[in-house]
RNA sequence: CGGGGUGUAGCUCAGCCUGGUAGAGCACUUGCUUCGGGAGCAAGGGGCCGGAGGUUCAAAUCCUCUCACCCCGACCA
């Protein structure tokens, strides 16, 4: 392509609206332009990029042994009502109605639509196991779009949806798709970890996310520095710290805390580490408000909070009011002891002695306080987030690694479903045994536009962005220099711009009347992983100029072997 | 949803406090020079100052409403 002919907006200066480096790539290279909060359209530059990791997961896609579908992207309201989702999915849901006043809605996902379809088609084991995908605009209507096209509410995606006779297959086929989804990662050039992950409102046994590492990334990951246990921290387990609890060696005593509240107002004016304090939060339960106890330093986890039996979900702190109520102070000066209310310690908090807690009162804390003495033994779970320090979990928990908290961005998720939707939509088929089973279902999506972001976001320097040549818009780069003064130039370019775009390649041809500067200052904007420059002084001895988007220096290569040379650049050969 | 901020040329922004002929840099057009890392000079084109209403002789500027966009928050314990 020549670049005279390309819509190349490209900018110098950084556009307001953007924060993350990716963003501001992405709109100074001229590869997207926002219409809207979230929406965005992709120009020729980027929709080459988009096209190119759509190309990379259909090929892995159809290699897995799935089929390619096109499903609506706009669905009636009825099978949402079906699913039970119309009402439980919130704002989140864009509704529409069409002339005649029908409920729709744009498709965040598509669940019901395939269980629908599946249902219809098929009925015998025999066409079992089946897995879809497609590759298409979803629209979610995000609370707070951000980042450009990282999240942003309309967004390209491939879901898969798998169907099974039995849970078995679903494993299978689950299997397959986690070292799919490995292998598209892998050729697209990204640095990924894929790691365990909530399951959520779906339930399901299993459930992986992929994770493209980036200190920019909105989810905090727990990776161990030992084995590869790696868990979002949503999930990731605490090991209860070894050892018994030491035993009381002071008599508990009550302590005046004037205007101090939280943890770390608390421990310096006690002059205590946090870690032997404690935190205590009210939360509803299913029967009356539930008392949650965490080490000062520690965080609750709500996922783990609500899955235990004794706390209402979804997971609700309680009013100032109801703290009045039911610790008779403020919410900075709330303590375990003397509640008369279910009490749930998180393992590390059980396993202190002599800690500082609230003493329900205000201004008041209590000091030397110990579980079994001056209060009684709680409840004990695992309840708060992991730190960086935690043992690992990992190997039954005799890996004795350390956790570490890394950020990630998500670009896949693959989980079991179940019978979730099979069984509400009546998605069914007949065994061997000619019994009628719900099928059980696996679902698997890639946020297509997210992961060309993260690319970015991993692979970029002070000049722009740094394309692996899997996803590249273009491989090469042709710069002339003087191609509008110099007849030689001109042929040379020319010529060779045949002859590389005969051998295959993908490239991208400077002929645009511009100062050297500027074309340099633009291919590596946008990224181009190869450039070669032709120019009079080369050209008298009969070579070209080569280098590398990553290389320090150029290097001179003989006209004859350009060819040959560039093949080995993108290791097309050895 | 709550709080804060910003809307002025295609982009980045000044002007607003203290009302009086709408600006700069970049980008764009033309010419000349320049030509291996975002050139120089000259001449140009381009603005319902987000929208509506109000105050005033006079509003980009003051007031009210509204829309859009950006940021922060939604865990004091």
């Amino acid at each position: 392509m020549r670049a005279s002919r390309l819509l190349l907006s490209t900018v110098r200066e950084t556009p307001a609206e953007a924060e993350t480096i990716s963003h501001k790539l992405m709109l100074r290279a001229g590869m997207i332009r926002k219409l809207a909060a979230g929406i965005y359209t992709w120009l020729p530059l980027g929709l080459r990029v988009l096209r190119r990791v759509e190309a990379i997961v259909r090929e892995e896609m159809d290699r897995a042994g799935a089929q390619e579908v096109l499903m609506p992207a706009v669905q009636p309201a009825e099978l949402w009502q079906e699913s039970g989702r119309w009402d439980v999915y919130g704002p989140e849901l864009l509704r529409l109605q069409d002339r005649h006043r029908r409920d729709f809605c744009f498709g965040p996902t598509h669940e019901e639509v395939i269980t629908d379809l599946i249902r219809r088609e098929i009925k015998s084991y025999r066409q079992l196991p089946a897995n879809f995908y497609q590759i298409q605009m979803k629209f979610r209507d995000e609370i707070r779009p951000r980042f450009g096209v990282m999240r942003a509410r309309e967004f390209l995606m491939k879901d898969a949806y798998s169907f099974h006779v039995d849970q078995a297959s679903l494993k299978e086929t689950y299997d397959v798709m986690y070292d799919t989804y490995s292998r598209i990662f892998r050729r697209v050039g990204l640095a990924f970890r894929p790691v365990a992950a909530d399951t959520g409102a779906i339930g399901g046994s299993a459930s992986h996310e992929f994770h493209v590492l980036a200190d920019s990334g909105e989810d905090a990951i727990a990776l161990c520095n030992a084995c590869d246990y790696a868990a979002n921290v949503e999930l990731a387990t605490a090991l209860p710290p070894f050892g018994k609890r030491a035993a009381p060696t002071a008599a508990m005593e009550p302590v005046a805390t004037p205007g101090q509240h939280t943890i770390e107002e608390v421990s310096r004016f006690l002059k205590v580490d946090p870690k032997r304090t404690l935190k205590t939060l009210l939360v509803r339960g299913t029967g009356g408000v539930v008392a949650l106890v965490l080490r000062g330093d520690h965080e609750l986890n709500p996922i783990k909070a609500e899955k235990l039996a004794h706390v209402a979900k979804p997971l609700e702190f309680v009013t100032p009011g109801e703290v009045e109520a039911v610790a008779h102070c403020e919410p900075g000066s709330i303590g375990p002891a003397g509640l008369a209310i279910q009490v749930i310690a998180d393992e590390s908090a059980a396993r202190l002695a002599d800690f500082v807690c609230g003493a329900n009162k205000d201004g008041q804390h209590l000091r030397n306080v110990n579980w079994g003495r001056d209060l009684p033994e709680p409840e004990v779970a695992d309840i708060r987030n992991v730190i960086a320090g935690d043992p690992c979990p990992g190997n039954e928990g005799k890996c004795n690694g350390t956790l570490e908290i890394r950020r990630g961005i998500e670009v896949g998720h693959i989980f079991q479903l179940g019978t979730k939707y099979s069984e509400a939509m009546q998605a069914t088929v007949l065994d061997d045994a000619g019994r009628t089973v719900v099928m059980p279902m696996g679902c698997y999506g890639i946020g297509v536009s997210r992961v060309v972001a993260a690319a970015i976001e991993q692979n970029h320097d002070d000049n722009g962005i740094i394309w692996s040549d899997a996803i590249a818009p273009f491989q090469v780069a042709l710069v002339p220099i003087g191609y509008h003064k110099s007849q030689a130039v001109r042929t040379a370019a020319e010529e060779l711009y045949h002859t590389l775009t005969g051998a295959g390649f993908d490239v991208l041809f400077d002929d645009r009347n511009e100062r050297p500067g500027v074309m340099f200052a633009d291919l590596d904007l946008i990224g181009i992983p190869h450039r070669l420059v032709l120019g009079d002084k080369g050209l008298a001895k009969g070579t070209a100029e080569y280098k590398g988007r990553r290389d320090e220096k150029a290097r001179d290569i003989a006209l004859a072997n350009v060819t040959t040379e560039l093949f080995q650049a993108l290791r097309l050969i050895d």
